[in-house]
DNA sequence: CAGTATCCGTGTTGATACTG
DNA sequence: CAGTATCAACACGGATACTG
């Protein structure tokens, strides 16, 4: 059913903006933060990404999240023949490069949140 | 009319991620990367980003984009009393820091795309 | 457990037309 | 020029049910 990464993506965009699309993804960031710190397991990796604070992930995001970043050669996927069957996801070197970049920018925002919160309050202020 | 920031942001989301998705939108990124070079007024920062390589942003989407970065205290505006109007969009100190760690991912990207590339070709040929 | 398949609401997007 | 307003299409994302 090929995983073209998502729909959004038309053929005649350029490639550059397509990976910076696939790592900027609303889900594709936080898999690779999560993923940067350790390997994890599919509803595992689910759980840690829901307990970050937002809304958790669907199966379905998750799995196309998923693919579409090992398909970009980010993540790696290692499904052992057990049962009930068990899936390690881990970072590749260019998974793990970029996510050291989203992590920056995570970071940054942490360190940053309350002067943007200061700023929509003015913002609001301003014209009410 | 509020502006909200984006509909998907239900309130019961941690500022943290609100700031992150501004940051990381689609049209986010590419307004940081080019206000981060020079300021621009409102078309040509539309002609910019559609010289990009991508499909152009439309109208609705740059207002939106630039209106949620302002009020993220990212951006400035600068509307000048004149017939015709004529409006400057820059970047504030902390645009400026936000701009730079998307830039260095953007960076990143450029530097990777070809690896990423082949990595592709590999998934979709191993699959076929 | 780790997905896949399907349906479906709604948010995001973009054309288009209009205003100051 | 720099937007705003309105509308329609469609992609996204989630809920659910099912499989190996």
């Amino acid at each position: 059913m090929a995983v073209s990464s998502s729909g959004a993506d038309a053929e005649r965009m350029c490639p550059h903006r397509l990976v910076l699309e696939h790592v900027t993804s609303r889900w594709g960031v936080l898999v690779l933060i999560a993923l940067a710190e350790r390997s994890y397991r599919f509803s595992e990796l689910r759980r840690a990404i829901g307990s970050t604070g937002g809304r958790t992930v669907s199966e379905k995001m998750l799995t196309q999240t998923l693919q579409i970043l090992e398909r970009d050669g980010m993540v790696h996927r290692d499904a052992k023949p057990v049962i009930p069957p068990r899936v390690d996801y881990s970072l590749t070197d260019l998974g793990r490069e970029a996510a050291e970049q989203v992590r920056a920018l995570a970071l940054w925002t942490d360190r940053r949140v309350d002067d943007v919160l200061k700023a929509r309050e003015k913002y609001d202020e301003a014209r009410s």
